[in-house]
DNA sequence: CAACTCTTCCAAAGCGCTTTGGATAATTTC
DNA sequence: GAAATTATCCAAAGCGCTTTGGAAGAGTTG
């Protein structure tokens, strides 16, 4: 069934079916009315294709797939993916994925997608402290937005959550309990959001007349092996260095972290104080470790709804001002925190 | 730059561009040459929306989106994903998301996946014992092809890997070694690859004439967490039920038994046998295991590759035989094993 | 009642490709 | 050398939608 069919069917022109089905103004109530039963009765549904190529708009937001396989980050990624996937889908687009692996650079990939209009616009997760894909996308005119913020010479929409704030809470929290020595195990080193965390961390020492100790700040994968090799290495240190607090970016450093203190027999929120971030995926609660974890959270799948979102309005208004959504992060006190020991 | 351009460019009709870049017989090398060469140096690109308007094909594989969230089947989906779109993206398909989640139903998904003609075809993965979705797409006529296998009315077609063999080969080495009581820490009984695994683990106890013990079978998440709970479960029961083998259907799991058995002085290999099944994560190694683990292993994002093969080449040869694959499984012999102690 | 303005609808022109059904020129066959 | 064959190429017709530029009828206005 297609639309001279239905057109037919109804005695009508395609031009008024076709308005009547897609909400214009210029058709009566009462005929719109007729189009869509007989639409609805027909099982009658446009060619995504012929659409597109009427349009010029493909109804196709990219997702840029990450280069790297790890774990958390993995799972980062698809609770990201699943709510642009499901936000995308109810507001009537598709969801494709773009990787630069093998043979094809990240260029040639946007190059091929923005050229056969594959897509109108791409999501870019995980920025690095300056990424290239910016301006590589600005040069292309291909619309896009960030999940996170990078330094950039060209403009850019993003969304992000605001990560210095979230970490310099953290930290004050700490540094109000008593703490001194405060230790961070961050995500790696090249990655905005990880260098907007220390900065947090480090203005609430400052604050504090303290300093950040570079044998306390440690960037690495967030996966629970990097938090367990930097608490043996944390504990080992003289007590005169070690850390009476550990703040973690990532639930998964937490847990390694957490197992070392188990089996040292510390007393999380007693003997040594533990928060990490928490990005409330599905299945790994700081509620749900063993002695509650304090937590700065933000739920990951909800910014994949919200991108995605973001992305269509700037689609749909190309010259409105550039989305710069920053979301606050609560930071939720639980048992892993307590006073600093005298 | 389009078509009609370009031919004008080169002083050739638009028939003659188009088969000679599609490859076409019927045009000779030479223009075949130059309209490449005028495509490159122009960067034409084909507008993917006008092509498919025209053939009916949309260029675009549909993935569906696993409707729950969990920490290793998410890993597991993303490495499958991630070799499903560099294949496709090698072979010039699109790999868009299809999810069943909210308010939309699975069925409304498909329908308007299909009537729209936004997917040449489907991929599933993590099919049930019995998935409805198979008798549902093939009823819409959609083309599709299953990650692992099901028991279904209507015949589909299907990449899968031997896990009936491989859970057979493991629980055989270590019935071999002598262990006669063999616990297995299987995936979601609702699942066909835990059901074939549980079928293997019994045919090897089979021909040994011993019976799987009840309450040495143990369905559940694949992830560490369950492999704990069931570690300390098998563990506290009394010695004469007590398993000398432990045999899991995921690295996760293992490490979770494996956590346990250091926590209690247990050596592997010596005291306490363990298997898993590796599926050759990018970040998870059975050999990396402090000490390394015997494995069945088969890699998923390998999988994810082929199967992009398999799905295309059954579209373009729609009458042909659907393809059935069964890869055999390595079991790779490492220091986790050991004999039964007398 | 003529002159306007809305309202409601339509015919037709694309969008950029593929593909059918020839046409023309070059080559071979008898 | 005429007829048949083959190798190249082309004009034009879709594919199914959106959108432009009216047109016809209904309602308003002076």
């Amino acid at each position: 069934m297609n639309l001279r069919e239905l057109s037919k069917l109804l005695g009508l022109s395609q031009t008024t079916v076709s308005r009547a089905l897609n909400g214009f103004p210029e058709v009566s109530e009462e005929t719109r009315a007729k189009a869509r039963a007989a639409a609805e009765l027909h099982g009658y549904r446009p060619s995504a294709a012929a659409r597109r190529l009427a349009t010029g708009q493909s109804g196709t937001l990219g997702v840029v797939f990450p280069r790297e396989r790890n774990m958390l980050g993995d799972l980062l990624f698809t609770e990201f993916l699943g709510g642009c996937v499901e936000r995308a889908a109810e507001l009537g687009y598709d969801v494709t994925l773009a990787m630069a692996r093998g043979a094809q650079t990240e260029e040639a990939v946007y190059r091929r997608a923005l050229r056969s209009a594959r897509v109108d616009g791409m999501i870019l997760s995980s920025p690095l402290i300056e990424d290239p894909r910016i301006d590589l996308l600005r040069t292309l005119k291909m619309p896009f937005i960030l999940h996170g913020r990078s330094r950039a010479t060209s403009a850019y929409g993003y969304l992000d959550i605001d990560n210095e704030g979230a970490f310099y809470k953290a930290a004050k929290l700490l540094t109000d309990l008593g703490h001194r020595r405060i230790a961070l195990l961050n995500g790696e080193a090249r990655y905005y959001f990880a260098n907007a965390r220390e900065q947090g961390f480090r203005r609430a020492l400052a604050e504090k007349g303290l300093a950040a100790q570079d044998h306390l700040v440690a960037g690495g994968l967030m996966i629970e092996k990097h938090g367990r090799d930097e608490a043996l290495r944390l504990l080992d240190l003289a007590p005169a260095f070690r850390p009476s607090a550990i703040l973690c970016s990532s639930l998964s450093q937490a847990n390694g972290v957490q197992s070392v203190l188990a089996e040292r027999g510390l007393r999380l929120g007693h003997d040594i104080s533990l928060i990490a971030h928490d990005d409330r995926l599905q299945d790994m609660h700081a509620e749900s470790f063993a002695t509650p974890l304090t937590a700065t959270q933000s739920s990951i799948g909800a910014a994949g709804r919200r991108i995605v979102e973001l992305l269509i309005e700037h689609l749909r208004a190309p010259d409105a001002p550039l989305p710069e959504e920053v979301w606050p992060v609560d930071l939720v006190v639980r048992a892993s925190t307590g006073p600093a020991l005298p």
